[in-house]
Formats: structure tokens, sequence, C-alpha cells
DNA sequence: CGCCAGGACGCCC
DNA sequence: GGGCGTCATGGC
């Protein structure tokens, strides 16, 4: 990655980079789109902070009213700027549906996100739709004022959390912030476990099931080796690949799904 | 009106 | 251990 900084702003060149595939692909859902970029109102993996980020051309970004301590300290790394997406693409392209899903969304990138949010967001978006999702998590953060931490969540009962018109995942939340509030579940010591214990902790949560567990340790905990399936990435694997996943991309397997998502996702549009 | 949305649970056999 | 109805809510 190659910045420079302006005035107060800073000015990144990545190649491989595109703000609206990776901000708005359904790994997060608080970056709102707005007049010159994105803006993620309350944290983004840092409780109580925000950004401003824009897109001024293929490989341009300019990360707004940042230091450059703050920058290098915090959002470098939530955009994954120490990995070479060119290198990991031209990898996965030895197969020929990645390929052709690289080429189709390569500007994707893993988030690091916080594993506390990702686990509320994720309970949240079962048998969703992105858009509800992003309400709920919208009404959570204004209700609080910004993103809430188990703690503040565990006062919460299901009645008590009417107001997010979650319906039948309100309960599951509760569970969630218990588990977690009360050390039940701990979420830091799971981020490093070995990856089988770690999806039976967080299945130890109501409401946390195989998909949601996988798009945690994806997402939240930055395990690339993680694979969420859903009814998309069901078709792929029929489709594309009967005789199963290609073994050298296991390591990556979750950046691989994410390219792979997004494009059976808009085959057909 | 019915159908679907990045699923999980409870119950069935 | 796989198959199936059910679970709230809102957009289409």
């Amino acid at each position: 990655m190659d910045y420079s900084v302006k005035n107060n702003d800073i000015i990144v060149c990545e190649k491989d980079f595109d703000l609206d595939e990776t901000l708005d692909c359904g790994q997060a859902f608080r970056w709102k789109k707005i007049d010159r970029g994105y803006r993620c109102t309350y944290e983004g993996r840092f409780l109580n902070d925000s950004l401003t980020v824009s897109q001024v051309s293929d490989d341009t970004f300019v990360f707004h009213d940042v230091s450059e301590e703050d920058f290098l300290g915090k959002w470098a790394d939530y955009f994954d700027f120490d990995t070479d997406y060119s290198e990991l693409k031209k990898q996965f392209s030895e197969d020929e549906t990645l390929a052709k899903a690289c080429s189709f969304a390569g500007g994707i990138r893993l988030l690091r996100q916080n594993s506390w949010e990702c686990l509320i967001s994720f309970i949240i978006s079962q048998n969703n739709n992105i858009p509800r999702i992003k309400g709920i998590i919208d009404r959570l953060c204004e209700h609080y004022g910004e993103f809430p931490n188990a703690s503040k969540m565990a006062e919460e009962t299901p009645d008590s959390l009417s107001f997010l018109r979650s319906g039948f995942r309100a309960k599951y939340l509760c569970d969630a912030a218990d588990c977690v509030n009360s050390g039940t579940v701990d979420l830091n010591a799971i981020a490093t476990a070995p990856i089988d214990e770690a999806r039976a902790a967080l299945k130890k949560i109501k409401g946390v099931g195989p998909k949601v567990a996988e798009c945690v340790l994806l997402f939240g905990m930055y395990r690339k080796e993680a694979f969420p399936v859903d009814v998309w990435i069901k078709r792929v694997l029929a489709d594309y690949y009967p005789n199963g996943f290609p073994e050298f991309i296991n390591e990556n397997a979750g950046i691989a799904q994410q390219y792979l998502f997004h494009y059976i996702r808009n085959l057909n549009e």
C-alpha cells in the first residue's frame, strides 16, 4: 500500500480495491453511502470511532480527516492493506470458476471487523435481507448512541428490544449478550482457538448455527479459512464443484467465497 | 395477496 | 441424522 498525507487527509493508492464492492457486499452493515463516499457513523472495528472514505479513481482513495497515526494504527488494518490481493487472486485464478469471479468483482477485500459486532450483525442476518439488517442495526446504534457492548445489551430482554423490530431474533440477541457478558463465551479466546473448537463454542449461543458461526469467524475474527455456506454458495458448489472445492484454496477459502458469492448473485443481471 | 430474504430450532421419523 | 414447518418483519 502506498499513501501520502495531504492536509488532514490520507491519500491511498491501492489496486484491487473497490469501495462499493467491499463495503456493500454483505460483510459489513453500517457503512452509509454519502455524497463523497462512505461513512461509518458509530464504529468501524474500534469503539466510538468514525470515518469518511471515498474512492476518486480506480486505485485512489481518500481517508478524510484522519491522522497518519490513526490511519496506520486502525484503518490500514481494518481494510486489510497488508494483504496482497493481487497475489491472492492470481492463485485463485488457477481455478476456472474463481478466475471468472475474481474478474467480475475483484475489488472485494476482507474487512477486519469487531467480533462482537459481527456476532450480533449475523444473528440479525438470518432469514433476512440486507436493507432490513441495516435498518435493525441502525435502530440498535441509534438507541444507545453507538454500537452497544455486551454489558449494555445484557440489560435487555426480548420485550425491551421490541424497538428493534427484529422479530424472532430478539431472544437470540439476548442470549448472545448474556453469554458474552458472563464470560460463558469468550470471543477473544475463540478468535485464536482451533477452528472446530471455535465453531462449537460459537454455536453454544442460541440462534448461532453453522452459517452464522462461519460468518463471525470470517468477518469478525479474520479466520480466512472459514467458509460460510448459504443458499447461493450451495448452488455454486453443486453447479461448479461437484467433486469438491479445490484444496489449494483452503487457507483462503473465506476470501474466495466472497468473490464467488458476489459473482453468482449477479450472474443473472 | 403470496413470496422471499446471506438460517436456526424443534419435532418428526 | 436428514427432512420439514415455523419463526417476525418488511419490500416487492
